[in-house]
DNA sequence: CCGACAATAT
DNA sequence: GATATTGTCG
């Protein structure tokens, strides 16, 4: 929005005074970033961390209009912060790096990079970076408004879904495709034909491919979780021959998936909580500080870093729910993980857990983007992660240090929260979901959770989780997580934050972006679920290597059918567990084994159900948000400091 | 066989 | 419209 008003105006030309957000690790580079981004007159910020990056974004979703981010840096992975980004706000990112190799570079790309610059970056290169910007709120413009009827237009033959072209600018070429199919025959008959019979039988599914959901997420996004219906968001999406019940299978979905996270944010916290302690482990893990990590929980959907993930998840934007991190959410791979990564999305399974895994991940959910790429790169992966990252490191980091984070956050702090404040709300729905959280919780003991009170957990959750783990979660919005605690009974889920900046910016910009998160709001129920399964998430897949993209929220990926059908263009992204992103995170560091520390997180996951809770990231973030915003302020207070919360958008 | 997902039923 | 159940598929 912003962009384009200024667009609008006649008076000042676009690029001028474009906000731009420079994040970079190293002093020298982002310097010369920066001073080569004002020559080009752009309204210029910088951050040396990425985690501080995204809590700056995620207070001010509208604030900026484009993210300039370095690859390599210590707190955060540059691409789960391009995922966390893409999830939960929807702004245009430029990745940069000393290192050029093609496979970094597919990486970036499939994350939802909207461009990937080599270092030294030439002022050249900067100058025309604005149009990115342009192009995705173009993009969005479209979508929205008319949206689709491009869309529609295809159909024709083949499936009216597709949407999912539209949006994204980026590379991505070819993201269409939805299903494959075979057999079908497209849409509805055609008729004749012989096949058999009629009528029956195929029905082709709907693959909720990244871009696909991209647009559900902005839909629910704009509409405010609370309010996003399947029948208004089929209207939002405006593609073609989806149905509302397609839509409100997948919202149902959707759904479970964001309580999903904001169990293992709670989860998350709790644990952190507990271990209070010790882990050393943990410790390794987040170098930083369990902020990063935790907020990577966040992001659930895979991208999200640690304060991202449940930012983002927050954030509405993020969860695409309003909530929920993420618009998009973008996820994907499944359970397999690491073998498929690029199918599935969501799916990790989770390790955490113990039992559960399996998450589901959620399609689609997650982000979006480069789909075509995401294929391609099926194997590259995408994932995003995003809840894990948080996740992993919020554990970690937590216990480490609480007190660092605390420190930190401050730092970070900021953000806020006002997304999540939003709202609140009311209750109603619901919580069932916390109830269990919270009963979890206060049922093991093991966990010590300090600050939670037993009763309730669920109130207790957000509180303890501020305690304990909290800082890391702090530095989600707070708000948002947190509150979950509240949620139990209440449970309202409103929590849309995202929108709360703006709802439209998010979703303007959107379109490419991933999707996941975008902004939604979601609802937070807190089903138990969290024991179980966090989803897979949107996410995906990526595991890779790459850092954690386990976690990210992107999601990217690609897509897989279900059901195998079309995998093949989509990407289909899973929601992707948080939970398990996490632990690939932690994992990553072992890899094969897991470190003590890992385990022991699980353990006491498992043990302690707590744990598990926490896992989901959406319910933690669900929770909170609801909490948030009935307790908003109580957490600002005590926790908030630090936490900051952020989140908001994705 | 199980888990995930979308469809379908309630 | 929300949920629960069912059918497919990987």
């Amino acid at each position: 929005m912003t962009v384009e008003t200024r667009m609008g105006d006649p008076g000042d030309q676009f690029p001028v005074g474009m906000r731009v957000l420079a994040v970079d690790d190293d002093p020298t580079c982002l310097l010369v970033l920066e001073t080569l981004l004002r020559r080009c007159q752009y309204h210029v910020t910088t951050t040396s961390q990425a985690t501080m990056a995204l809590k700056m974004l995620r207070e001010n979703k509208d604030k900026f209009d484009l993210v300039i981010s370095d690859v390599h840096m210590p707190d955060m992975d540059g691409f789960k912060l391009l995922e966390l980004v893409g999830l939960e706000m929807d702004l245009p990112v430029i990745m940069l790096s000393a290192n050029g190799d093609p496979k970094l570079v597919m990486k970036g790309i499939t994350h939802g990079a909207c461009d990937y610059l080599l270092k030294p970056v030439r002022i050249e290169e900067l100058k025309n970076i604005w149009q990115h910007v342009i192009r995705r709120k173009k993009f969005d413009a479209k979508d929205r408004n008319k949206g689709i009827s491009q869309d529609k237009a295809h159909s024709g033959s083949g499936n009216g879904l597709k949407s999912a072209g539209t949006g994204n600018s980026d590379q991505n070429g070819k993201m269409n495709k939805r299903r494959k199919d075979q057999d079908e025959e497209d849409e509805e008959n055609e008729n004749g034909h012989e096949n058999d019979d009629p009528s029956t039988q195929k029905k082709p599914r709907v693959v909720w491919s990244v871009e696909l959901h991209r647009k559900f997420v902005a839909a629910v996004n704009q509409l405010g979780i609370d309010k996003a219906v399947p029948k208004k968001i089929l209207d939002l999406m405006n593609v073609e021959k989806l149905t509302r019940e397609n839509v409100a299978s997948h919202l149902q979905k959707y759904r479970l998936y964001l309580k999903r996270i904001s169990c293992v944010t709670n989860q998350q916290a709790h644990m952190v909580a507990a271990l209070g302690s010790a882990d050393p482990s943990y410790l390794r893990m987040s170098p930083l500080g369990g902020l990063g990590h935790l907020q990577t929980l966040n992001s659930v959907f895979r991208s999200f870093p640690p304060s991202g993930m449940i930012g983002r998840l927050n954030t509405p934007a993020g969860l695409g729910v309003h909530g929920l991190p993420s618009s998009g959410i973008p996820p994907l791979g499944h359970g397999q993980n690491l073998n498929n990564s690029m199918n599935d999305p969501l799916k990790f399974p989770s390790t955490m857990v113990g039992g559960n895994q399996n998450a589901s991940a959620i399609q689609g959910m997650p982000v979006s983007i480069g789909f075509n790429q995401l294929r391609q790169n099926k194997a590259i992966t995408s994932v995003e992660d995003l809840n894990t990252g948080i996740d992993d490191k919020t554990l970690l980091a937590i216990p480490n240090k609480l007190t660092d984070l605390r420190a930190r956050t401050p730092l970070v702090g900021v953000t806020n929260n006002s997304l999540m404040l939003e709202t609140h709300t009311q209750g109603t729905q619901g919580s069932r979901g916390y109830e269990n959280l919270s009963s979890v919780a206060s049922q093991h003991p093991e966990f010590p959770l300090p600050f939670l009170d037993h009763g309730r957990c669920s109130d207790d959750w957000s509180t303890a989780v501020q305690s304990s783990g909290i800082h890391p979660i702090s530095s989600y919005p707070s708000t948002q997580c947190f509150r979950q605690s509240a949620i139990p009974s209440t449970d309202n889920m409103h929590l849309k934050p995202l929108h709360v900046g703006n709802p439209s910016a998010a979703s303007s910009i959107d379109s490419v972006t991933d999707m996941p998160s975008q902004g939604p709001t979601f609802t937070n129920t807190p089903s138990q679920i969290c024991s179980n399964a966090l989803f897979q998430g949107w996410d995906d897949h990526n595991q890779d290597d790459n850092f954690q993209s386990m976690n990210s929220l992107i999601p990217v990926n690609g897509a897989v059918g279900p059901s195998g059908h079309a995998p093949i263009n989509d990407l289909d992204y899973n929601y992707g567990d948080l939970l398990q992103m996490k632990h690939a995170e932690v994992t990553k560091s072992a890899k094969e084994k897991p470190n003590q520390g890992y385990i022991m997180d699980q353990q006491k996951a498992q043990h302690s159900r707590t744990t598990n809770s926490l896992g989901s990231l959406e319910d933690l973030v669900s929770a909170m948000m609801k909490q948030e915003q009935n307790k908003v302020k109580l957490m600002e207070g005590e926790f908030m400091c630090d936490s900051y919360s952020g989140g908001t958008s994705m």
